[in-house]
RNA sequence: GUCCCGUUCAUCUAGAGGCCUAGGAUCCCAGCCUUUCACGCUGGUUACAGGGGUUCGACUCCCCUACGGGACGCCA
C-alpha cells in the first residue's frame, strides 16, 4: 500500500512543540514506509487564520527539516468542492437544513447539563424540511443506532455508541464548511492513508468515520498521539516558557537536538537516547508510541543540545554561532578563527547563546573578573607570579602554543613554585574567569597583545585591592 | 455532569505472566581525572496509584476505586 500522511495545522499561531512532534511522527511514518507527506493548511476559520501564522509554521517546518512532498494546500481554496459534497449529502437525504436559533441551542444545552446529560443537538429539524430561503445551517444526519469502532494505530480499539453523537453542523449559516467535513473531504481527496494527529481529535473521529461511510469512502487509519504537558502537568502553553519552535532557534538550540528530544517524548527504542534523523526514519514505529501524555523537560533537551553541539561539525556550529556572537556586539572577523574557538569551547556550553557568552573573551576584554575565580586565584604572590610570567611572555619570539607552554613552565621553575601558582592567576587574568581550555591554547587564541594587556590589568587589580 | 482516553523513579522511558532484589537516560549527590570551568569515568538516592480477582506465579491479564487529561462550538 502507498503510505501517505499529512500535517494539517490551522494557521492561528506559530508552530508549537506539540504540533511539531505530531508533524514529526507523521513525517517519520511516511519516510519510514517510503510514502509521501502532505502539508495542508486548515484555514476555514476566516476570523482567526492569518498569513503570518502560515509563514511561521512553514518557517518552523523548514528549520526542523520536515520537508513535505505535496502542498501546502489551503482549505479556503477548496470551498466550491466542499459545497458540492454537502449538496450531494443534502440531495441524498444524509444531511438536512436546520434553522434552530442560537438561543434555542443554548437553552437546550443548559437543560441537558442540568439534567446531568451530555449536551447534544436533539434533532429538532431532522424531519422539518426547512426552506433553503431562510437562514439555516446544514447538519449531517448521524446514525441513531449502533456504534463506531475503530482500531487506533496508537491507542488500539476505541468504540463509541452513535447515541453519544449528535447531528453535527457541516455548513455554517454564512455558507462556510466546518472542520469535521473539510477534514474528511480533504483526507479522502488527498489519498491520506494514515491520519496522525493530536489526541484532542479522538472524540471527533467517530463522527468523521460516519461521514466517510455516508459518502461511501474508504476510511483511513487513525493514530492519535498523546499531548505534551508543561512541567506542572497542565497542557503545555505559553506560560510554561518557550512553546514556539522558532523560540528554540533563538535560544541557541540545534534543530537536530529538538527533533531528537521530541522523538523521544512518547516514543523509545530500547535504551537508545541519541538518534540521527536517518536512524529515526529507520526505527520509528507508531505502534511503539506511548498512550499517555508526557511532560516537557527542558533539562533533558539541554543535555541533548549539549551532545549535539559537541559532536556536530565545528564549521557548522561556528556558522550557527556567529549571529549569537553578533548579538554580543562582537565581529568574529576581528579575532581568532571562530571554528577554532568552537572546537576549544564547545564542551562547555549547552546552548549557542551560552557558547557565545563564554567565548566573548577571545574577542574583547571582559568587563570584570569573576568574583569567585578572582578571589581564589589572586591571592598570595599572584601579582609577582604574573609579573614574572609576563616578562617571559613578552620576550617570546613566536606566539605559538608550544613556546607559550614552555614559557609558563620556565616561570614556574624560576620561581620555584607549583604550576598552579602561576597558571591559575594567569588564566583568570586573561579570561576573567570564563570557562576555558588548556592554558597555552587559551593564551594563543587570545593573542599576545591582549594577553599582555590583560596581565597588566590583573596586576593592577590585585595591587589596588590589597592596598584598599 | 456525560462520554472517551490515560496512570512504572522528580522527568523521559524499558518491561508483551516467571529473565524484575524493576533496566537505561536526564536531574541531583559523592568520588576519580584535572593548571580554571567543563568533558570523561565510577558509584549513589528515587518508581510498578490503591483494592479486589484470574494464575503455581502479575509491573504485565480482568474488574472496581482514586487521580489526571481530553471532548461535549455555526474553533480546529
Amino acid at each position: 500500500m502507498n503510505v501517505k500522511t499529512r500535517f494539517a495545522p490551522s494557521p492561528t499561531g506559530y508552530l508549537h512543540v506539540g504540533g511539531a512532534r505530531t508533524a514529526l511522527f507523521s513525517w517519520l511514518h511516511a519516510r519510514r514506509h517510503g510514502g509521501r507527506f502532505v502539508l495542508r493548511i486548515e484555514d476555514t476559520d476566516l476570523e482567526r487564520s492569518t498569513q503570518e501564522s502560515v509563514n511561521a509554521i512553514l518557517e518552523g517546518m523548514t528549520w526542523l527539516g520536515l520537508e513535505y512532498d505535496e502542498g501546502p494546500f489551503y482549505q479556503t481554496h477548496r470551498f466550491e468542492h466542499y459545497d458540492s459534497v454537502i449538496d450531494d449529502l443534502l440531495a441524498r437525504g444524509l444531511a438536512y437544513r436546520c434553522n434552530c436559533s442560537r438561543e434555542r441551542l443554548d437553552t437546550l444545552r443548559e437543560e441537558q447539563m442540568a439534567a446531568k446529560q451530555k449536551p447534544r443537538y436533539d434533532g429538532h429539524c431532522r424531519a422539518l424540511d426547512v426552506s433553503p430561503d431562510e437562514p439555516h445551517v446544514i447538519r449531517f444526519r448521524n446514525p441513531l443506532e449502533g456504534s463506531v469502532v475503530f482500531e487506533d494505530l496508537i491507542r488500539g480499539r476505541i468504540a463509541v455508541a452513535n447515541s453519544e453523537l449528535d447531528d453535527l453542523i457541516i455548513r455554517r449559516s454564512d455558507g462556510a464548511p466546518t472542520y469535521n467535513l473539510t477534514v474528511v473531504v480533504d483526507d479522502h481527496d488527498m489519498g491520506i492513508t494514515q491520519v496522525i494527529r493530536g489526541d484532542d481529535h479522538i472524540n471527533n473521529t467517530p463522527r468523521q468515520i460516519n461521514l466517510y461511510q455516508a459518502l461511501g469512502w474508504e476510511v483511513p487509519h487513525f493514530g492519535h498521539v498523546p499531548m505534551i504537558l508543561g512541567e506542572d502537568g497542565a497542557r503545555l502553553s505559553k506560560r510554561h516558557g518557550a512553546v514556539s519552535v522558532m523560540q528554540y532557534r533563538e535560544q541557541g538550540y540545534l534543530p537536530e537536538a529538538l527533533l531528537n528530544y521530541l522523538v523521544r517524548l512518547g516514543w523509545s527504542h530500547g535504551d537508545q537516547e541519541v538518534f540521527s534523523v536517518d536512524q529515526m526514519i529507520e526505527l520509528f514505529d507508531l505502534s511503539e508510541v506511548n498512550r499517555s501524555p508526557s511532560t516537557f523537560n527542558t533539562e533533558k533537551l539541554n543535555w541533548l543540545n549539549h551532545q549535539y553541539i559537541k559532536q556536530a561539525d565545528p564549521a557548522r556550529v561556528a556558522h550557527l554561532l556567529s549571529p549569537h556572537i553578533g548579538d554580543l556586539g562582537i565581529d568574529p572577523a576581528e579575532g581568532p578563527d571562530l571554528v577554532t574557538v568552537v572546537e576549544a569551547q564547545r564542551e562547555r556550553a549547552t546552548t549557542l547563546i551560552e557558547l557565545a557568552r563564554i567565548s566573548a573573551f577571545y574577542y574583547r576584554d571582559f568587563e570584570d573578573f569573576d568574583v569567585k575565580a578572582a578571589k581564589k586565584a589572586f591571592k598570595g604572590d599572584a601579582a609577582e607570579a604574573l609579573a614574572a610570567v609576563k616578562t617571559h611572555l613578552a620576550e617570546l619570539e613566536s606566539w605559538e602554543r608550544e613556546p607559550i607552554h614552555a614559557c609558563v613552565g620556565a616561570t614556574v621553575d624560576a620561581l620555584g613554585v607549583g604550576f598552579g601558582k602561576v597558571a591559575m592567576p594567569l588564566r583568570i587574568a586573561v579570561t576573567g574567569g570564563a570557562p576555558s581550555p588548556d592554558l597555552d591554547l587559551t593564551l594563543y587564541l587570545v593573542g599576545r597583545e591582549s594577553s599582555l594587556r590583560r596581565i597588566d590589568r590583573a596586576i593592577e587589580h590585585i595591587t589596588s585591592n590589597t592596598q584598599s
